[in-house]
DNA sequence: CTGAAAGCGCTTACAG
DNA sequence: CTGAAAGCGCTTACAG
């Protein structure tokens, strides 16, 4: 029976450093040394290194992150603290493209992820400070979520803790990789007018979020380039009172619609429904653009197979971003930008079309 | 100027118990003490109490959480490896119910998890046991996925680390949450032969995994419960064989098929585009069950619109349970079975249909 | 080239 | 009822 397998075969506590000092015949500070590949690390005899190395094998030794931590201040974990909720049972909803992409590129850089849970509920409970206060057992953490309590992250910000926001914010000199939704909706004003249509309406959720200040402002950029009247023109609704704004924007002759997609969805959802109550069609009678479905969890028209018009949001290449970001910022050295917007990609789909000519000259 | 105004003043460095001891005129100890309203914290002095208090508060105070955790032991993380691909970008996947049963019910429980990222990549490669033993960070952990490295997993058994499996597993001893599979595939062919099939074929993939295996037996057990022949019954295939084979049950009389549903889906994939391709109406002319889609990801039938006949597998409840499972493994009482198997629930669906008749009655 | 020491910020027995 | 000490597992100067 070998050193080794003794210390094993003794009991359930994890080998530390100390166990294969005893095992190797150094000290314990050699072992740290050699483990982590220091330059003085390297330096040491081949033949103790190998010893040591052996040793931390056989007894499956495994660095405890928390006093490397402690220790040291660093760990190659990565939080995601999210103010949404984390796992709806809806698997369109948003958060799940971004997880991938920050999955994905932590997977990449070597990281590990630490999830925070039930961020939702702290969040709703008075903002906790604790809550967000535990992201600090990582190296950095990510944000998510279109209400994030300032008071936390302003404490972080004190620390110098570091941390990215996915999606924009407006706090000065807070790092963050959004979606840049100010040209991507006014281009979808734009295409709705290239296609003829002059009576538009936007259709937008009461809830204020930066990425919903964006698209109302892209949404008037492009009606007034486009010459458009812009009053009356953006619509806040809960989705409750879908049928009676429907209703009076027929009535004035309004042809095409443009909604905002949020992870509630509710916008969309209360429009789409009033348009299957009218019995509508759509684009025939209606047109109909979304300002931002995640891509590949797109919606489908009201009572159709088609697509929405629209753009995609790049929640997987957010989330990738992000984790670039947050790297460089725990590295201490911001290649570029701290904030980032990237770009959103058009949907051509299959709601928009020329409006119907007016009964007259049918 | 207070003494606590001045330290705050002084620098960024974080305030820490020390400082409070200082100010406060106690030892740090007792600010521990105090502060995590211990039974002998409580019973300080009144007015030491409230001084330490007093001084942490101005101070901004705020326990480090890497030091809190290292010095007691438990750091209220759970682990999650996966050995299938983590974030797929297919939504329909199957590692999306489990995480979000394992996120709501580690929320529930106060445990943060830790997402052990590039998992697929490292089994690939050799089964890396490095990669594996770094789950040692959390308190246990979980693992999923058809394919699983056996000589990591059976040193975290040596080393008596708690881990749980989301799926069943051969291996003795090892604790799990599976589905079962079994009476819920019989039950499968037991509803098409109520139906009037007493042609059927079964569907699997080549690729060897328990709950293939434990499918394969419920499907056999069902058939001969039937008395049906079961010669012949199982085909595997790898998805790109499809047609052949369905050219040929059709020239056999066969009135129904059964297809296994995997993390890959080649069985089902390639079987449906078959059925297109052969222009057949399902159920009309061929009746379709499916073995195991995932709650609330159900695929749909070829050319069609309706949800496929069969059973789902509870993979949210098995991430929930999974999660209590190890819990009690973490605080080393396990309450009840630690090799538990959740019931599948059945599913209409619209994907069986009588037989036709023979042609020779119409 | 190697080893002994101090320290990261906290918790938890254990003496007074 | 209170305070001084040891220790969690590691890193990092700093002496030999």
């Amino acid at each position: 029976m070998t050193d080794a397998s003794r210390e094993r075969a003794a009991g359930r506590r994890r080998p530390r450093q100390s166990d294969i000092a005893r095992v190797a015949g150094v000290s314990q500070a050699a072992v740290s040394l050699i483990l982590r590949g220091t330059p003085s690390g390297m330096a040491l005899a081949r033949e103790t290194r190998q010893r040591v190395l052996d040793a931390a094998e056989e007894l499956g030794y495994v660095p405890d992150p928390v006093a490397t931590r402690l220790a040291s201040a660093r760990n190659a974990m990565l939080g995601l603290y999210t103010f949404s909720t984390t796992f709806p049972t809806d698997v369109a909803h948003s958060y799940y493209p971004v997880l991938a992409g920050v999955e994905e590129e932590a997977a990449a850089q070597g990281q590990d992820l630490i999830l925070f849970t039930g961020s939702a509920r702290a969040a709703a409970r008075a903002q906790d400070p604790a809550a967000v206060r535990r992201v600090r057992v990582a190296d950095g953490c990510l944000f998510f979520g279109r209400h994030v309590p300032e008071e936390p992250i302003r404490r972080l910000v004190e620390d110098g803790f570091p941390f990215v926001y996915i999606g924009r914010r407006d706090e000065p000199g807070v790092p963050y990789v959004g979606a840049d939704y100010v040209p991507a909706s006014a281009q979808v004003v734009a295409r709705l007018v290239a296609a003829g249509h002059r009576k538009i309406r936007y259709l937008r959720e009461h809830d204020q979020a930066p990425a919903s200040a964006d698209r109302e402002e892209g949404v008037l950029k492009g009606a007034r380039e486009a010459g458009l009247d812009t009053r009356g023109l953006v619509a806040p609704t809960d989705g409750a009172d879908a049928d009676a704004l429907l209703g009076g924007w027929l009535a004035e002759g309004v042809t095409a619609v443009v909604v905002e997609q949020t992870d509630t969805g509710a916008a969309l959802a209360g429009l789409g429904a009033a348009v299957g109550r009218a019995g509508l069609d759509c684009p025939g009678d209606l047109s109909l653009a979304v300002l931002g479905a995640a891509t590949g969890t797109r919606g489908r028209a009201p009572g159709g197979g088609a697509a929405f018009s629209g753009f995609d949001v790049p929640m997987r290449e957010m989330g990738r971003d992000a984790v670039r970001l947050l790297l460089e910022l725990i590295a201490g050295s911001p290649g570029a930008a701290t904030r980032r917007l990237l770009p959103c990609e058009p949907v051509e789909g299959g709601t928009i079309a020329a409006p119907r000519p007016p009964k007259k000259h049918t």
